[in-house]
DNA sequence: TTAAATACGATTAATTTTGACGTATATACA
DNA sequence: TGTATATACGTCAAAATTAATCGTATTTAA
């Protein structure tokens, strides 16, 4: 289906919000984003947690707590954030995981479907997250 | 999930047959291929019956009749593949179909994931199956 | 006439994605 | 020091999508 999924469409949400508001408070919190964005409250904390976890977001607890952007939108590619939040960036199952390809010895595409493989996740890797969101 | 499915795999499966077969009979039957690529006869019969009514096979119905390739895999890119066996082409649901981005007028990033898209189709227009299969 | 092949509508099964619930932990502030 | 508010995360259920199957019609060589 070749799609994006819902969290890494969050994420771009959420990330456009903190790099357009740069003026207002510096923290601000996942209801505040979750509002702000029009995204279900859960969800969008998940996503926001994986964020922090891998040092985009700084998140803050307590009363007046939140996230804060911390990391450049130029250093963070678009493979970087499906990384991140999509269950898997390979473009088939069998890639990657442990589920080799080698092992379903039957199938008769595995190099080319390793190639195209590698030359879609560069493709993404060559786009940063300031290229996507500043149009 | 960034994933190409397995109709479109079957695909590929199928046309490396034909390509890597051009010496023996030029008719293949769906149930050959199926045997060939070990894939199951239902879905891959489908893939054939999609390919054929897009100009890449040729049918043959009949006792002794079967598929041929008739098109120049030079000629077929990734995205034509993905068009024609994938339930959706666009990064988001929103995209493409009637149900418009701009109709939901919440939405913060209708832009960066339209302009995105563009930039996936046209890497995936950019590639051709001789590319990918003679690897 | 019969067997073997394509064509396709409809349905079911399997998998993946999305969202929700419950609870633990941390911190500012009254 | 208690309370309200915020992050963190394990688990589960609902929804959507994908994959596979069943049944039947049509075409044609032998
Ligand atoms: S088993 Fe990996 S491409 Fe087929
Ligand atoms: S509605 Fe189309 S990108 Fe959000």
């Amino acid at each position: 289906m070749n799609k994006i999924n819902k969290k890494t469409e969050y994420a771009l949400m959420a990330l456009k919000y903190f790099s357009d508001n740069t003026q207002g408070p510096v923290l601000v919190s996942a209801k505040d984003l979750a509002e702000k964005t029009h995204t279900p409250f859960d969800v969008i904390a998940r996503v926001l947690q994986a964020l922090s976890s891998r040092g985009i977001l700084k998140a803050e607890y307590g009363v007046s707590g939140g996230y804060q952007l911390v990391k450049n939108l130029e250093d963070i590619t678009v493979y970087d954030l499906m990384n991140i939040l999509e269950s898997s960036t390979e473009l088939a199952k069998c890639l990657g995981s442990e589920t080799s390809c080698e092992l379903s010895s039957t199938c008769t595409i595995v190099s080319p479907i390793t190639n195209l493989n590698h030359r879609v996740q560069n493709f993404y890797k060559s786009i940063s997250l300031a290229e996507v969101l500043h149009v």
